[in-house]
RNA sequence: GGGCAGGUACCAAAGUGGCCAAAUGGGGCGGGCUGUAAACCCGCAGCGGAAACGCUUCGGAGGUUCGAAUCCUUCCCUGCCCA
């Protein structure tokens, strides 16, 4: 907590806020009684990742004081798609997919907001979206707003250049009304949302003060990027889902753990919830030292995504992977068996670690091995048909490296 | 509905009958240096194969040809202009 003891001066230094609609008045709201705000959750996938945090996050900390929190699930909304922001259209979603999508999602809000019918709620817009009828929508929603304005706005910039579609130039409309709903139906007067959604937010403020003649409030948070320039949340092998299924806890931990040195001052501040006290001095380490700060930046967002076990197991693997501090334990990392009878009869390199997913294919094992970028026990395998037999495994059973940072264990049975 | 320009690998973008598994850039991956960081240097690059070589790929489907990403037909999609 800051000094001002206002959640939002505390969003404001954590690196929260991109743009509010009135500072003083959203101040004003968050320092006093609970007050009801929301964040909007499309069911573009099964799994929310890395990039959403932020906007979760946000949430957690006005949870923590006291406030209301609706996490509006996009049912509605995802089925047109929203153009903020994106260079080409999406392929539409199947209803049925969105459905499933959506629960998923509201599942993992669970974990971090635990969704009580009070303080937390979980809504769907495909509630109230999907049964709507075209003309009473235009006559009642459609005429508020100004293709004029919407032309002019820099989130649809872009596709005025390479092509727009009405479905989507509709997903604002949408938005807005959603905003609406939630202002006459709970009292909602806060919407936040990523720095892209600014043009969507603001829209249904307008909307609001029109047919409510009431203030509504809107709130931005920065779009992340590393500092090395790639977009938050993703990786070359794509996203770092939520989900453990999807994305190990392991892989989690160690997401973070790779985080670039200018990055982890800014990353303790949004993706955990240590005070600031505790960032501040853990973001003024140098050198090796960071390692330490990447690591606990990495437990505490583990096990708020996937809970404290699951967090230490991934800290305990990643020290045994890489032979640093803290305890110790094989068992944690990625493990596949298999029959001592192929062992025996031996295993060409490539084939191995094609096979427990190290590489995605043969050929490109065969390509790390010419490289020397394969390693067996930590040693290097500096040759193709050298064969991997039960000879290699050890006590922990085998282990394979590819690269210096991915690592699983063999097994067998 | 008409005219024009396009659809190539993760992205952008060359290629316009064989020398193309396809230039180049970005991204990615590996090695080196380091701190599981950044920057920098070197290297790799469809799938299978030790290799020879084989197989699949240039929006979809057909066709011409000894041979097609390249030519023809047709369909789908996108942008621009006109209606």
């Amino acid at each position: 907590m800051t000094a001002s003891g206002n959640v939002y001066d505390e969003l404001k230094e954590r690196g929260f806020v991109a743009q509010v609609s009135d500072e003083d008045a959203v101040r004003k709201m968050l320092g006093g009684k609970p007050a009801t705000f929301y964040i909007g959750f499309d069911s573009t996938a099964a799994s929310l990742h890395a990039g959403s945090l932020v906007p979760i996050m946000a949430m957690v900390h006005l949870r923590r004081a006291g406030h209301r929190a609706i996490a509006l699930i996009g049912g509605g909304t995802t089925m047109v798609g929203d153009p903020s922001g994106k260079t080409e259209m999406r392929p539409l979603i199947e209803e049925e997919t969105i459905r499933a999508q959506g629960e998923s999602i509201r599942r993992q809000l669970d974990r971090y907001l635990r969704f009580d019918g009070q303080g937390a709620l979980a809504l769907n817009n495909a509630d109230w979206l999907l049964p709507l009828s075209y003309i009473p929508f235009l006559r009642d929603i459609g005429r508020h707003f100004s293709v004029n304005r919407m032309l002019a706005a820099e989130a649809y910039r872009l596709r005025l250049e390479k092509g727009l579609s009405f479905i989507e130039f509709n997903y604002q409309l949408l938005q807005a009304y959603d905003y609406l709903v939630l202002f006459r139906r709970h009292g909602c007067t806060l919407q936040m949302g990523g720095d892209d959604q600014w043009g969507n937010i603001l829209a249904g403020v307008d909307l609001i003060r029109r047919v409510e003649g009431a203030a509504a409030e809107a709130l931005t948070f920065p779009l992340l990027e590393t500092a090395a320039g790639s977009k938050m949340g993703k990786t070359a092998q794509g996203a770092v889902w939520l989900d453990g299924s999807l994305f190990s806890p392991y892989d989690f931990f160690q997401y973070w753990v790779n985080t670039d040195d200018r990055d982890t001052g800014r990353f303790l501040r949004l993706f955990t919830l240590l005070p600031l006290t505790e960032i501040r001095r853990l973001e003024a380490l140098r050198g090796r030292e960071t390692n330490e700060v990447k690591r606990a930046l990495a437990y505490e967002a583990t096990k708020l995504a996937h809970g404290e076990e699951a967090a230490r197991d991934a800290r305990a693997a990643a020290a045994a992977a890489f032979g640093g501090s803290g305890e110790k334990d094989a068992d944690s990392l990625p493990t596949t068996r298999i029959s001592r009878a192929r062992l025996e009869a031996g295993i060409p390199p490539a084939e191995l670690f094609a096979e427990v997913g190290l590489t995605p294919s043969r050929g490109e094992a065969k390509r790390l091995i010419r490289q020397g970028g394969l390693y067996l026990n930590d040693e290097r395998v500096d040759s193709l048909d050298r064969l991997v037999t039960l000879g290699d495994v050890g006590g922990d059973g085998l282990l394979l490296k590819a690269g210096k940072k991915k690592i699983h264990r063999i097994i067998p049975e």
